[in-house]
DNA sequence: TAATGATTGTTAAAGATTGTTAAAAATTAG
DNA sequence: CTAATTTTTAACAATCTTTAACAATCATTA
């Protein structure tokens, strides 16, 4: 697995060393520059996925070397990381087209988040996203092709099927309510949405039984539970 | 232009029409609701680009309802707006996997700009680049010249198949309505069109049979969906 | 424990929507 | 005006969702 690489420019040599170390930790590969004009070096000579940019530091401020850095590279995130909590200075970090722009003191959990939250996206992008496949047990569920495999049977699901299937996915081992499922698929929790749901679960037991230890099992009263 | 739509939780009813009207100004197409219960019903029932969600509310908290709306999807992009600023909310927001997470009291402008800021992102992701051309897999689509090719093999479109794939595309992994299609290319959803619209979905769907992971996928009585 | 009513399991059918092909009608190009 | 192309209509097949019917199970209480 490569690591992603982020560029770190940060003149407080303090600050500085332990945000490399703090992300270094996560499992980031990070490169820290003392001003503006060696980060600006370092981002073309090598690669990297996101920047951490102070806004103030000697040689070049961090909203020059972003403008830079735009210049060449419309897309890479750009994450500012300043004492500067004045309104026009946020307002222009966004206009350079920054991702997010971090006020000191901040706390280091909060710093990883945002940095995860901006490269969900933009991996995801890379990847083409995979964020609904799941395995249960030999069973592989794609909810977005809404396609059911277990070795090389494919069953192709309606959209009904694939939707109840991910919700009781997204709800493994624990109670997924009948009203909240039917409310979210079927908008009305009348009685009949209820029986059309109950066929809809024979449905998917018949899809999974080929594999004893996946079970959709009812609790009374209150809904179904996938177990796996 | 289609409006991006944002759905704004927020029980503060001063606060909340402020910035409905706010946004408004700024192009967007606000749908406003007052608790949690009745946002998540909101989202259901209606299409949305992103959601913006207060934390304190009645009914139904806004972290629930982040939880609820990543039940059932897991890309839309969900801001915070709250005025809790304890370091365990923040990272929970974040876990629950938020896209930001503003600590009121907070600008207008800057609550724009990190809209834009996420909705770059997003929106870059699900177009090609251009607004005529789109990559399908390894299908090149040029809208404007009515043009589909896949290596060396050129397909000449005409005017209705380039608009309805070009509706698609634009809806690229969600639901392209049927009514708003037909409303769109047609004119008139009366019945004969949309029967004419199942015809031009099977055209596409010959012309796209190539590569497999590309497909058009029906959703039944609501309208068809590009997967890829 | 047996009886009762509510909930759930299962199957099949009915009704509606969609898939597909081909021919007819309308439009456009030569 | 004729030929080619595009679009619509028609016909029939396939699929999806709901409804109905009856069986099985569960929880409650007499």
């Amino acid at each position: 697995m490569i690591k992603t690489r982020i560029l770190l420019a940060e003149d407080d040599e303090n600050l500085g060393s332990l945000l490399k170390e703090y992300l270094n930790i996560k499992g980031y590969e990070t490169e820290l520059y003392p001003d503006g004009n060696k980060a600006f070096k370092g981002f073309i000579k090598e690669h990297f996925d996101l920047c951490i940019l102070d806004i103030m530091m000697p040689a070049k401020d961090g909203f020059t070397v972003a403008k830079e850095i735009r210049l060449i590279n419309s897309d890479i995130p750009i994450i500012f990381l300043t004492a500067k909590s004045l309104k026009e200075d946020v307002l222009e970090g966004f206009t350079i087209g920054a991702d997010d722009y971090i006020t000191k003191p901040f706390s280091m959990e909060e710093l990883i988040s945002r940095i995860e939250a901006i490269l969900r996206r933009t991996k995801h992008g890379q990847d083409g996203g995979s964020l609904d496949v799941f395995q249960l047990g030999n069973y592989n569920f794609d909810a977005k092709k809404q396609l059911l495999t277990y070795g090389k049977k494919v069953q192709k699901l309606t959209t009904k099927e694939s939707e109840l299937l991910k919700l009781l996915c997204n709800n493994k081992n624990k109670v997924l309510e009948r009203n909240f499922a039917l409310r979210t698929i079927w908008i009305d929790d009348n009685y009949f949405n209820a029986r059309s749901m109950d066929v809809y679960i024979t449905k998917l037991r018949k899809y999974l039984k080929d594999e004893p230890s996946i079970e959709i099992i009812n609790v009374h009263g209150k809904g179904y539970k996938l177990i796996c």
